[in-house]
DNA sequence: GTCTATACGCAGATAGAC
DNA sequence: GTCTATCTGCGTATAGAC
């Protein structure tokens, strides 16, 4: 699947293509970005475009689902670490979830281009990873309530709200603001809890009041 | 500023256009519909698209921000109601936000389009609607938990996190899935109360067990 | 792997008749 | 208010040389 080459020939105009195409559709808006656009930011022929991708879908879905990919491969596997308590994995969640996003923003051009923009297939491909990880959440969710840790009411409910509280953030949060990330991440940290009924302070890090 | 019509000529094209244009807008996505798709659609030449509106960008605007003036018209005097506790205050709204954003669905084109295909002033007055939307929850919020009602460690946080969940409803609910929307609407408004740190049942509608 | 040149179509938008 | 005809530009994509 990946390509073999020599490290940089080759490798060189793919990555630097999808970190500038990811920036332009992230500023711009996928349909308003052109291949000559993208072309142009990465000092190439409109032409040479097509010798590294099929066409502008497929710059759109590489950038997707190595994105959908890495999520993936850094969340799960914590939500699906038995070793550790339900309310730990959803502490670490919570900070990964909110330090990807934000570390990779560009990249996070879920929602509309993945609906509209893909083939099927592709977009069958992105949903699935999506998939993956709101099931291994719920999962760790409903364990939580089994052990007695969590309270939640309707457990795909929860689910859903979390994941929406989350993935909301990237639209209004800005690290210049009034909030660091670190204190978005403490404040977030509480507020999942306090939906999963868990009453007291999360435990771990320290709580300053404010 | 609203045209000045026999309540029927003139204004039969125009209502039939932004109709059809918001259920193009929202299938296909709104740089993926052309004038002529929408012309078409309506039974129009396109040419005559532009005998209703300027260009594609106002059709839009058109739409977007009827939705959002009639959206803050139905929420923000229930908000500012200080006849009526918070509590029922918040109440209300979860239902009002989730029945608006069902029954007009195909309108609310918010997020993508907003950002990237209005024009600046455009832009701007759509989102001073969604501020004053957000800032009537918010000081909802602060009210209640003045009056002891609610009990929030950082109420713009729990105000986002409020408004994340219940606009991200919209992409994944199915009326036809397991879950009515009158049931939607019953779990969103205990979330939302558990959020707000009111430990019993909201009161007012019974909550069945389930 | 990269370029120049170019085909081709479609989109937005306008002119002007009815 | 609606049409037909048309302009103009841009976008995707390809051909073929270096």
């Amino acid at each position: 699947m990946a390509r073999k080459k020599s490290l940089d020939e080759g490798r060189v105009p793919r990555e630097e293509i999808l970190q500038r195409a990811s920036l332009l559709f992230y500023e711009r808006g996928y349909g308003a970005t052109s291949i000559r656009d993208i072309a142009e930011a990465v000092g190439l022929s409109s032409s040479t475009m097509y010798h590294h991708f099929a066409n502008k879908q497929d710059v759109l879905y590489a950038i997707v689902s190595r994105f959908m990919t890495d999520f993936v491969e850094a969340t799960v596997p914590v939500l699906r670490d038995t070793t550790v308590s339900p309310a730990e994995r959803m502490r670490r969640i919570v900070r990964l979830h909110i330090e990807i996003s934000d570390e990779r923003r560009p990249e996070l051009l879920i929602g509309n281009p993945i609906r509209y923009a893909l083939g099927p297939a592709q977009r069958e491909h992105a949903t699935a990873l999506q998939i993956a990880y709101h099931d291994a959440v719920r999962d760790t969710i409903a364990e939580g309530c089994r052990t007695g840790e969590f309270r939640a009411e309707d457990v795909s409910m929860t689910t859903m709200a979390i994941l929406d509280m989350l993935n909301g953030i990237r639209e209004w949060f800005s690290p210049a603001g009034r909030l660091s990330r670190a204190e978005l991440i403490e404040r977030y940290t509480g507020l999942v809890f306090t939906m999963l009924g868990v009453v007291p302070a999360p435990a771990g890090e320290g709580r300053s009041g404010r």
